[in-house]
DNA sequence: CGTGCGATTGAACTATATCAAATTCGGTGG
DNA sequence: CCACCGAATTTGATATAGTTCAATCGCACG
């Protein structure tokens, strides 16, 4: 079923594709994969021939200093496409590893290069996927550059509530699936973990939000968003998406 | 001449342009334009219908909190096209100024999508440089989220430094001209003006570099690299740069 | 039942922010 | 050439957000 194609719903959602273009997405070759939790799936200075695409579980892309510390810089939900830049790239410069069990799929650089000669609407909308990485990138700058705490925590958390959302893999009572230890969190935000445990316990003593490492669930949206300083426009979701509250 | 073209040296480093390409490259309809210091070029929520290149002087992409203050998310040396996003993203999602007088191009995305179509290497070129920026911006949030001042600070200066020795900016003598004050060094940073000062104190003092706020010398490439754990790849520039020491 | 990972707590320490003042410096007008 | 101006840099003193180290606690799992 098409509607189940790993990317299908991703690049629907940026521009309605038609016969032929879903003709040719269900013609390209994959391969799919599950991989254990904790296990690097790309690494910094690889040199890859294919792109994966996530369809179930959560990977991180990080970067690890000489010192050993690591910088988590974006988590990756079901439909993103983690190395979409190494069609373009030479050597992938970040890692990519799985923080739960995942299932992948990949899919040869080859064949999406054909893709995207074939037809230059996906081409442009794979474009436009590796955009708004960036612009996710960016916002990620202002959160470890600027914000407190809390309020990194705050916006880490609005920006994994509103994707799920998009990405439909919200429940109906406003709360999500996200597998995180405060450890994790605290790569992704540039703070200790004994900071980030601080910080949890004054969203959640706010009652701004419940998490218990498995389960995400926001009770305070406005709260939440204004203590995150969080306007949506960098992820560039198109339609407005409203939340349970 | 072509090679005075603003996108013509960036291009050809990513893709040696053939005869076809160069023509339709010079066929490209630009307007020139001269902009004073300290002035928005795009801003944020813009629903822009051309991007520019810039051909001289200094830009940085940034966005302002609701508390007033900015983070600079990236510096723009010429050659660069700073909102190539705008291509394919409905609305610009950080604001683009100036930070000394500049010198840009504007181009109508209606242009540069004729131009991609007739040019699938071009396409391919220009997406490439997205990507770049993306990596750059990655690097960027484990630089505001990893390192101390002073290592923060070093790295901002190797990476200007490459760039500009890759576009061809810096003087025989290993220096380039980098037009910054410490305050837009601390919005780059996350850091303030005070410790900025400090820690430019602490660079100087180790021989590392000089700067002057207009001029910038690296006097020990190896140390400051150390100190700011820099590791060019990146940057993506294919082939090795060989600095002066 | 132990064992081990993740969450939590406490206490001491430090990098960095903030506030406020003084100084340098590149212009600019007299 | 001098006096002056505003902007940028520098310095000092104090405050604080966040780190580090070291335990302890809770709990899922073999």
């Amino acid at each position: 079923m098409l509607a189940a194609h790993p990317l299908f719903s991703k690049l629907d959602r940026a521009l309605s594709l038609n016969g032929n273009e879903r003709e040719a997405l269900i013609r390209l070759p994959l391969k799919a994969a599950t991989i254990r939790a904790d296990q690097d799936v790309v690494r910094e200075g690889d040199h890859s021939m294919r792109c994966l695409a996530l369809t179930k579980g959560l990977l991180a892309t990080s970067k690890t200093g000489t010192s050993g510390k690591r910088q988590i810089m974006a988590f990756h939900i079901p439909g993103d496409m983690p190395d979409l830049q190494g069609l373009h790239l030479e050597t992938l410069d970040s890692d990519i590893r799985t923080l739960s069990e995942c299932e992948v799929v990949f899919i040869e650089h080859a064949a999406i290069h054909r893709l995207c000669n074939d037809s230059p609407r996906i081409a442009a909308a794979l474009w436009k996927m590796t955009l708004v990485d960036a612009s996710i990138f960016r916002e990620w700058v202002v959160n470890v550059g600027q914000r407190t705490g809390p309020s990194r925590l705050a916006h880490v958390f609005c920006e994994m509530m509103l994707r799920m959302e998009t990405a439909k893999l919200s429940a109906i009572d406003g709360s999500c699936g996200l597998a995180l230890t405060q450890s994790q969190l605290g790569e992704a935000t540039g703070l200790s973990t004994v900071h980030i445990n601080r910080s949890m316990q004054t969203l959640r003593t706010r009652g701004l939000l419940s998490f218990d490492g498995h389960h995400l669930t926001i009770h305070d949206w406005d709260g939440l968003a204004e203590l995150a300083d969080f306007r949506a426009d960098y992820l560039h979701l198109g339609s407005r998406v409203e939340l349970a509250n």
